[in-house]
DNA sequence: ACAGGAAATGAACATTGTTCAAGAGTTATT
DNA sequence: AATAACTCTTGAACAATGTTCATTTCCTGT
């Protein structure tokens, strides 16, 4: 007889269960009557573990925003290895780990960033903000590591905006997701997006704007 | 007694009906009973108009992108009666636009461009991916009309990624929408992007790119 | 051995999308 | 006018789901 596992173990067994799911077919295919099934429980005993499929969900995103940030870490280190300190380089390699991981991970991907379960996200005890912010970090940092003319702030902004454009290229690109060039698509719009933008920054264009805001 | 209905302007209630739900509510909101009621018809007269809840979805999707098209048409044309060519200011309108839209559609907006409701948004027979594709030509357009130095297929693809990144944005600034000054930073990433964007362009920027994609 | 509590169970409930046999209404034909 | 053929509407019924909770089972300390 295996050993019975412990809540925490069976909390891990219904996380590994459920990113599975997730996966494999989408927010619509986490079901707690499957994920019951599949861990050799009851529904009732999912809902002992956690509150609503809402909170598995949350889990699950939260280990997939660890699991990026670490793919992003090591995509860096391996330039730092290899000795390149070029500010392009470096962000196109975080690109293109965030283009491999959102390719392995088709079903639970769409649902990480804009998290439409039931509620609007609200806020959460937890650090789903935080695990975000610590991706833009790494991308500060590279920016950092580029020597623009670019303060503190300045510079956070510029990571934001640059992430979050990264990933709308990668968002827009997948939603007719039918053709396999699509791929290709992609990544030509994030070389150009991040060429641009370095070039951009060079010429110290951050600073040059005024408040054109419409009303 | 009111006149009877025929089936399209049936069709039309419907329509108007399920785009206030999805606009208070979000996906979630938009039930067959619901509008059955709203409409004064049964569940089942709502499933003769739209084969399920997706095709009213769709539509309504239709509807909103068209609209927003137009706000696009209207900025250009507004800003082309005040004698404004530049190309950041007209970028930056047609961005301000996009915002107004997504800001005036809290609710149906989240489903508009990542259509995650039953399965993954299949081609379809009508004219989504169009709809899209024609607010990336006014983006292409406005860049024509800068005068950079880019083929047809370099400035659409600069569209594309230009378009996407101002989505991006928006998109990564909604998700945690608590804070009001979130709107602010969004706007503050949008010109930020825009003017690197647009710096870049100038210096040529988007020819100057190698092959970088890891594998 | 037994009491007390903790955890697991799964039947039951509420809500949903969707279907479809029956009925109501309309139109064409004789 | 009467009847037939057709279309549209209805709402009850079904299946799938998230969630709850009274009951049962299991474990632990005495």
């Amino acid at each position: 007889m295996g050993m019975a596992l412990n809540k925490e173990e069976m909390s891990e067994k219904v996380l590994v269960i459920a990113e599975t799911l997730l996966n494999e077919g989408g927010m619509d295919n986490l079901k707690a009557r499957t994920i019951a099934e599949q861990a050799g429980i009851s529904v009732g005993s999912v809902y002992n573990l956690f509150a609503d499929l809402d909170e598995v969900h949350r889990a699950v995103n939260m280990r997939l925003l660890d699991r990026l940030g670490v793919a992003g870490l090591t995509a860096m280190a391996d330039l730092e290895r290899q000795g390149v300190s070029d500010a392009e380089h470096r962000i196109l390699a975080m690109a293109g780990a965030y283009v491999r991981f959102v390719e392995a991970h088709p079903g639970s991907w769409p649902a990480l960033l804009a998290f439409n379960r039931r509620r609007a996200t609200l806020p959460g005890p937890d650090s789903y903000q935080a695990r975000l912010d610590e991706l833009f970090d790494i991308v500060a940092g590279v920016l950092k590591a580029g020597n623009f003319e670019l303060d503190d702030d300045r510079r956070a902004l510029a990571a934001r905006a640059l992430w979050s454009s990264v990933h709308g290229i990668v968002t827009s690109g997948y939603v007719a997701k039918s053709d396999s060039r699509q791929a290709d698509e992609i990544w030509q719009q994030i070389e150009l997006l991040v060429g641009v933008f370095v070039r951009g920054l060079e010429r110290g264009g951050a600073f040059a704007h005024a408040r054109t805001k419409p009303v």
